[in-house]
RNA sequence: CGCGGGGUGGAGCAGGGGUAGCUCGUCGGGCUCAUAACCCGAAGGUCGUUGGUUCAAAUCCAGCUCCCGCAACCA
C-alpha cells in the first residue's frame, strides 16, 4: 500500500467568476499533487465551492435566479477553468451536495450532544443594513460601529461553539508545532485572535435562509464558515454514506489557503477537529496574494486578468509557470502582463525552449537524428554538469516539501542555464568539422539530452503538457520519464533518436503584445457603464426629485487623521453650515478645496465615518482611476437648489 | 500608541556582523548549433534616515521617516 497524500484547496466562494488568484492556489496544489503522484503517493486532491450564505442569495436575486441556479452556473465556470488549466483534482465538493449537508448536520448534532455547541442569546443591538449584531460596548455613540447608523434593540436565540475552551490547545498547536506555515502567520494569529483568549463563535444565523438548517432547530441555519470547513472531511465520507475514504486519507497532508482565511483554518478548524477527537491535519500553508498594479486581486475590483485569455494567448503551461515562479514564499507578488511576458521570453523561450531546439537540431544535423554508440567523455568538461543533473531531484524534493514551488523552479532552471553554457564550452559545431571528433560530439549531445530529460521529468508537475512534448523531441521512452529515472544521469538510450518538433514557447513581441492587450482593456469601460445603467434601471422624475441637491462653499477642510481616504469638510450652505466627510483625500489636499463652490446631496441620511459626522455627500465623478470633484463658478449663491 | 510586511545598483527581488548577490534592462565583446536565441565582460548601490553596540553593521539595538497590506473606511 503506497502512502496516502490528501491535499486540499479552499472551497471557493462562487459569488463571482473565478480569477487568477483562485488559479494560483489551485495550480499550486495541482503541482504538488502531480509531484506526489509521480513519487508514488496515493494522492487525493480535493477542491470545490462554498455555496451558501447571504451574499450568494443576494447576487442570485440581483440576477433574477434562485440561489441554486446561480451557483450551478458559476460552479460550471470554476470547473471549466480547472479543465482549461489542466488541474488534476480527484474530487470536487459542493456544499450544496446532499452528502455534505448530511455530514454538517450530523456534526452539529454531535457537538450539541457533547456540549460544545450550546444555545445562547445574542443580546444586543442589531444594525439592519449591516445584518450585524453588536454588544453595547461595541457601539460608537450608540450607533453601529460599522456604518454609523441607528441600531435597534434585539435579542435573538443563537447557537455558539465553545472555542473559548480551546485557547491553550490552539496556542500550543500554533506555537509549538509546524502546523501553520510560513511562520510569520503564527505571530499574526496569536497576537490578533488567540493571545487574549478565544471567544465562543456564534455558528447559527436566523436571518440567513440560504444555508444548512440546524437539525434540532430548523429556523436557524449553520454559519457558512462552519459549513465550509467541514468540507475537508465530508468529502472523505465522514458521517455520510457517499464516500468511504476517511480512514485511509485523513489526516490531510496539506491544506493550502490564501492568507486572509488562515484565521479560520488555523483556529476554528483545529478546534472543531479537537472537539470531534479527529487528528490534526499535518500542514496549513497560508500563501500571499497576487497583486495587480498594486491592488489586491479581487472579485469586487474590475481589474481581474482573465485566466482564460492569458492561457489562450501564452499557453496554459506558460501561465502556470509564471504564477508559480513569481510567487515568493509567504509574501505577495505583483502581476503585470509585462512581467509575465518577460518571464516567458527569458526562461521558457530563450533558455528552455531554445536549449531543446538547438540540441535536437544538432543531433539531427550531425548524426541524422540518431546518436552513435561510440562516445568520448571528458571529465574536465562534463563532470560539473553531470553532478548538477544528478543532484537536482534531491533539491527539488526538498523545496516541494516546504512547499516552495518558485524556488524549486529556480533550481531546475539553473541546470537548464548550465546546459546552455556547456554548449558554448564544448562548441559542438567545431567538433563537427573533424570526423575524428565524432565520438566526443556524440557524448556532448548525449549529455545535453540527459540534462533536458531530467529537467523535463521534474518540470512535468509544473507544466504537464510541455514535458511530454520535450520527451518526444529528445526521444525519451516512457521508462526514462519516471521520477525514479530523474535521479540518475545516463538512463537515456545511448543510441537515442531525436525528432525535431514544434517550437515549445514562441517568443512574444512585448510591445506588440502590450498594444493589443491595451485594445482589449479599453473596450471594457463602455461595457461596464452599460451594465451599470442596466442594473440601476429607469427612474421616474419623482424618484429624481427626492434627491435634493444644493450648492455650498467649502469654508474649512482637514484630513481625518485615522484615515487615508477621508477629508472632513465644512460647507457653508447658507443655513448655518454643515459637515461632510468625503473619501477624496487621495486626490485633493484641504488647500485645494477651501474656498471652492460645490454641489452636495442635502437630504442624505447622516452617517458617521471614522468617528466624524457626515451630513451629505458632495458630487464628484469617477475619472478613470481618479476622482474629480464637481466645482461651480464663484458667483452662485450658497444654498441654491440644483436640479 | 490597533496588527503585520517592507524601504538593497534603472525595474523586480535575495542576503542577514567581516571581499554587496540574482533576474530583467543598458553598454561592450564572443559565437553561429539554436526561437535576433546562447556565452563572456563592463558600467551602475555610502543596502530609507539618525544615533548606539562592536575591532568590524546592509546585517544587532533604539528613535525617526516613507510605502504596502489587514482592520476601519470611499455617503
Amino acid at each position: 500500500m503506497s502512502e496516502k497524500f490528501f491535499i486540499t484547496t479552499p472551497i471557493y466562494y462562487p459569488s463571482g467568476n473565478p480569477h487568477i488568484g483562485h488559479c494560483y492556489t489551485t495550480v499550486a496544489c495541482d503541482t504538488i499533487a502531480r509531484y506526489r503522484r509521480m513519487q508514488g503517493y496515493d494522492v487525493l486532491f480535493l477542491t470545490g465551492t462554498d455555496e451558501h450564505g447571504s451574499k450568494i442569495a443576494q447576487n442570485a436575486e440581483a440576477a433574477g435566479m434562485t440561489p441554486q441556479e446561480y451557483v450551478d452556473g458559476i460552479v460550471e465556470k470554476f470547473k471549466e477553468l480547472w479543465r482549461f488549466m489542466n488541474v488534476s483534482y480527484d474530487r470536487y465538493i459542493r456544499t450544496t451536495d446532499k452528502y455534505h449537508i448530511e455530514t454538517v448536520q450530523n456534526i452539529v448534532t454531535k457537538l450539541y450532544e457533547k456540549g460544545y455547541i450550546y444555545k445562547g442569546a445574542y443580546e444586543g443591538k442589531y444594525c439592519v443594513p449591516c445584518e450585524s449584531f453588536w454588544t453595547p460596548t461595541q457601539l460608537k455613540d450608540g450607533k453601529c460601529p460599522d456604518c454609523g447608523r441607528d441600531v435597534i434593540d434585539s435579542k435573538e436565540e443563537a447557537y455558539f461553539l465553545k472555542l473559548s475552551a480551546f485557547t491553550d490547545k490552539i496556542t500550543d498547536l500554533l506555537k509549538n508545532t509546524d502546523y501553520l506555515r510560513p511562520e510569520t502567520r503564527v505571530n499574526e494569529m496569536i497576537n490578533n485572535f488567540v493571545k487574549d483568549g478565544l471567544e465562543d463563535l456564534c455558528i447559527s444565523r436566523s436571518t440567513v435562509k440560504w444555508g444548512i438548517p440546524i437539525p434540532f432547530d430548523p429556523e436557524h441555519t449553520v454559519y457558512v464558515w462552519l459549513d465550509a470547513l467541514i468540507n475537508y472531511i465530508s468529502a472523505l465520507g465522514y458521517e455520510n454514506g457517499e464516500y468511504n475514504d476517511f480512514d485511509s486519507y485523513w489526516p490531510a497532508a496539506l491544506h493550502m489557503t490564501a492568507k486572509e482565511i488562515v484565521r479560520f483554518h488555523s483556529i476554528v478548524w483545529p478546534a472543531l477537529l479537537m472537539m470531534l477527537d479527529i487528528p490534526m491535519p499535518r500542514r496549513l500553508y497560508g500563501h500571499g496574494w497576487i497583486n495587480f498594479n498594486g491592488q489586491k486581486m479581487s472579485k469586487s475590483l474590475g481589474n481581474v486578468i482573465n485566466p482564460f485569455v492569458l492561457g489562450e494567448r501564452y499557453g496554459v503551461d506558460a501561465v502556470r509557470y509564471h504564477i508559480l515562479r513569481e510567487m515568493p514564499y509567504g509574501g505577495d507578488s505583483n502581476f503585470s502582463n509585462e512581467i509575465m511576458i518577460n518571464r516567458i521570453n527569458a526562461d521558457l523561450a530563450n533558455d528552455l525552449g531554445n536549449l531543446v531546439s538547438r540540441t535536437v537540431a544538432m543531433a539531427g544535423k550531425y548524426f541524422g537524428g540518431t546518436l552513435p554508440a561510440q562516445k568520448q567523455s571528458d571529465d574536465a568538461q562534463d563532470a560539473e554538469l553531470i553532478a548538477m543533473a544528478n543532484a537536482l531531484r534531491g533539491k527539488v524534493d526538498e523545496l516541494i516539501d516546504k512547499p516552495q514551488l518558485g524556488a524549486a523552479l529556480t533550481e531546475i532552471f539553473k541546470l537548464i542555464s548550465r546546459a546552455n553554457k556547456y554548449i558554448d564550452e564544448t562548441a559542438p559545431w567545431i567538433l563537427a568539422k573533424d570526423e575524428a571528433n565524432k565520438p566526443r560530439l556524440a557524448c556532448v549531445l548525449y549529455n545535453l539530452l540527459e540534462c533536458i530529460r531530467i529537467s523535463a521529468v521534474l518540470l512535468s508537475p509544473f507544466m504537464p503538457s510541455t514535458s511530454p512534448k520535450i520527451f518526444e523531441q529528445i526521444g525519451a521512452t516512457d521508462d526514462v520519464t519516471t521520477y525514479e529515472s530523474a535521479a540518475e544521469f545516463g538512463r537515456l538510450s545511448a543510441t537515442v533518436t531525436v525528432k525535431k518538433g514544434e517550437v515549445l514557447f514562441p517568443r512574444i513581441d512585448l510591445e506588440a503584445e502590450i498594444d493589443s492587450l491595451n485594445k482589449i482593456i479599453r473596450k471594457k469601460p463602455e461595457i461596464k457603464e452599460d451594465e451599470d445603467l442596466d442594473k440601476a434601471g429607469i427612474i421616474t422624475i419623482d424618484d429624481f426629485a427626492r434627491v435634493k441637491l444644493r450648492t455650498g462653499e467649502i469654508t474649512a477642510c482637514e484630513k481625518i487623521k485615522k484615515s487615508k481616504k477621508l477629508l472632513k469638510i465644512h460647507v457653508d450652505d447658507a443655513r448655518g453650515g454643515r459637515q461632510i466627510v468625503s473619501g477624496i483625500a487621495e486626490y485633493y489636499t484641504p488647500e485645494d478645496l477651501i474656498g471652492k463652490k460645490i454641489i452636495f446631496v442635502a437630504n442624505l441620511s447622516p452617517a458617521k465615518l471614522c468617528g466624524e459626522e457626515s451630513n451629505g455627500m458632495l458630487l464628484a465623478c469617477d475619472a478613470g482611476d481618479k476622482v474629480s470633484v464637481v466645482f461651480l463658478d464663484k458667483d452662485i449663491p450658497n444654498g441654491s437648489t440644483v436640479r
